[in-house]
DNA sequence: AACTAGGCT
DNA sequence: GTATAAGCCTAGTTG
């Protein structure tokens, strides 16, 4: 086999991460088989309830994990409204963006929305996980590089999606143990990507909120809704926070219009502030799709590059979806370049400041360790420290640290 | 294999 | 409104 050839700083990157990938795919993650398999029989007797209480109310047994035939016994059988709710290629979708809709119009809703969730957790990790551990109860995930970005992936298990966000899927990450005698340290980037952005764009407001590390959200909202920091709701802040993650995807007033409930023309409205207030990250973008279109391609701060010859389609959805890529790459990519340099950096050092710790996971803007309990305090230091200056941009870069007994355990240390 | 759905960053 | 926010992986149904 011939070595692969080293062009830029990307693939070198790529080259000198790939033994540090299969030293942490080695190393492998504790996984308490145990907590798991009580997990799953409290999920499952739920099930069971939930299925029947969701056949009571539709007077007919059927398969709820069939999109087809949930749809028919909504739409057709219980005659829910149509109105507002979108089409798939199939028929009517029966997503939960859809159901949420339907919420008030009828009790079955409620029951198919946490049917769903949790058969999701049952099927994709309380059951599968168990059967992938090693004899020492080790899960080891396979790390790729071959992404259209830069970032790594992870399958056979993907650990890059364990569950976090709904009560049960919680309980999930308290599976993922560290061994006697040691704990976990979770150590993440705080908004890189928009520090990448205020970097790129060389955009006034956002490098100076990182500079004086406020509230990225709440100091949107204020300026777009034109009040001090410290009075922003809730409601606004999160409305500027689906803008910021906009600005990431390259933003569409529909998009945005979905992701938080606003009609289309408050969207609109709403982005048209935004670029008033950031001229440089409009001016980014703008320059960006440029560029793609002149060279056919888009690339990181570090050289890294992903070809978008489809910018210059004639085919407008084709063409506005590689805008929409053109914008993400060099942002997704530069963060990736950075989370990158850090894990070679610290895959380098780690060994001659605490000999017993390891690398287990990357997920894209966190890493997680195991270490020894005495030695906790002097890996997180040492980790936060690189991954904080690996690569000095016009912002800083903010890593926060939690440690404890599992993943769901952490705690700000 | 295509489609739908949904887990994560 | 023609379409519609970036990147992944996995599972179940359908034909």
């Amino acid at each position: 086999m011939p070595k692969k050839v080293i062009k830029n700083q990307a693939d070198k990157i790529d080259a000198d991460l790939d033994p540090v990938l299969k030293r942490i795919e080695n190393a492998g993650v504790l996984l308490d088989t145990k907590w798991l398999n009580k997990i799953n029989k409290e999920v499952s007797d739920k099930l069971l309830t939930l299925s029947g209480l969701i056949y009571k109310h539709s007077h007919r047994d059927f398969n709820i994990n069939s999109p087809s035939q949930l749809a028919t016994v909504l739409f057709e059988k219980l005659h829910l409204p149509t109105a507002g709710i979108a089409k798939t290629k199939t028929g009517f979708s029966t997503a939960a963006s859809e159901l949420n809709k339907l919420k008030g119009a009828h009790p079955i809703i409620e029951p198919i929305l946490e049917y769903r969730e949790l058969e999701k957790l049952r099927n994709t990790y309380l059951e599968t996980l168990p059967k992938l551990v090693d004899k020492d109860s080790r899960l080891h995930t396979h790390f790729s590089q071959n992404t259209a970005t830069g970032r790594l992936s992870s399958s056979e298990p993907n650990l890059q999606n364990i569950p976090i966000r709904t009560e049960t899927g919680e309980k999930l990450r308290h599976a993922f143990i560290a061994p006697e005698g040691f704990e976990l340290i979770s150590s993440d980037y705080s908004q890189v990507e928009l520090r990448v952005v205020a970097h790129i764009s060389q955009d006034k407001r956002l490098i100076d909120t990182f500079l004086k590390n406020e509230d990225i959200h709440a100091r949107t909202a204020a300026e777009i809704e034109g009040v001090p920091i410290d009075e922003v709701t809730k409601t606004q802040r999160h409305k500027a926070k689906a803008v910021n993650f906009g600005i990431i995807y390259g933003i569409s007033a529909h998009g945005l219009a979905e992701g938080t409930g606003m009609s289309y023309g408050e969207a609109k409205e709403y982005i048209d502030k935004y670029f008033t207030l950031h001229p440089n990250i409009k001016k980014y973008i703008k320059d960006t799709i440029l560029f793609a279109q002149q060279k056919g391609f888009v690339q990181t701060l570090l050289g890294r590059k992903r070809e978008l010859p489809e910018v210059n389609s004639n085919i407008v959805n084709v063409r506005l979806a590689a805008e929409r890529m053109a914008i993400n790459a060099p942002i997704q990519g530069t963060a990736a370049d950075l989370i990158k340099l850090a894990m070679i950096e610290i895959d380098k050092n780690l060994g001659k400041i605490s000999p017993k710790s390891k690398m287990v996971l990357q997920i894209h803007d966190e890493l997680l360790f195991e270490a020894p309990e005495g030695e906790v305090a002097k890996v997180a230091d040492f980790v936060k420290e690189t991954m904080e200056n690996i690569y000095p941009l016009d912002v800083p870069l903010t890593v926060n640290i939690e440690a404890g007994p599992s993943w769901g355990a952490t705690k700000p240390i």
